[in-house]
DNA sequence: CCTAAAAGTTAGAAACAACTAACTTATTTA
DNA sequence: TAAATAAGTTAGTTGTTTCTAACTTTTAGG
């Protein structure tokens, strides 16, 4: 019933709010902003490696591949609209983003467009 | 990362949804319309009663007991207001389902009582 | 340059929730 | 009522994702 989605959403996710504001983002990084394990980072890069969704260089920098890029912008995209959303409705900011956090992975992409346009049209 | 909660919550949800059209509800009822294997559905009811949520008459009917009721009517209301809400904004009747039915678990209550507001405004 | 700290990996374990297969118990129906 | 069908349970397995502990590798400071 559990989808891994999820979980590699979520790192695409924060290795991109990561690169917002260094350029550089390794494991360490990933691992402190998501509060896990040093061990649990590495073996979901290792695995999202193998699925060509992410290389990493010489220096430890993770690079989004396209299809990495892909999946981590969509659900970022959606994070960012849920949280405005939410917000737009009374909901404060932190909750909105924690609800935000989850709800961003596992909404379709009817469901996605429909909020942007709603969105849009303020 | 993922909660039991979840799990727990729609079975208490779907239980709900059966009481709605049919007197009596099984365990059999339950393994049907949520697509799960009798085994699945007999272990999480062995939980389900140890917790407290659920009791079994001696006919094989589910009754949720008062705590049972609450988590999984809260859980049921989420699911309508979620759907209505997205029918609202042009999400297609069966989409707007299928995402509420995962939406539902994991927004807070305080998202829930904003988004409940929202709909009563209109 | 060499040692100490930081970063990354591997191995092994724990939850959790689903599954199939095989079994028991209960209910129908011929 | 006996046989067949339906319902429910148990045992064992799988897949996923996290953890801790221990290890290796890399980086930096003195």
């Amino acid at each position: 019933m559990l989808d891994k989605k999820e979980s590699v959403e979520d790192y695409l996710e924060h290795i991109l709010m990561l690169k917002e504001r260094q350029e550089i983002v390794r494991a360490i990084d990933v691992a402190r902003l998501m509060n896990f394990s040093k061990a649990s980072v590495s073996i979901a890069l290792k695995k999202m490696k193998t699925d060509g969704l992410v290389t990493v260089e010489a220096n430890g920098n993770l690079v989004l591949t396209e299809k990495g890029l892909e999946i981590g912008s969509v659900t970022y995209a959606k994070h960012k609209i849920l949280t405005e959303l939410l917000e737009k409705i009374g909901v404060s900011s932190e909750q909105a983003h924690l609800d935000a956090c989850r709800v961003e992975h596992v909404i379709s992409d009817e469901t996605f467009n429909a909020l942007k346009k709603y969105s849009n049209n303020k």
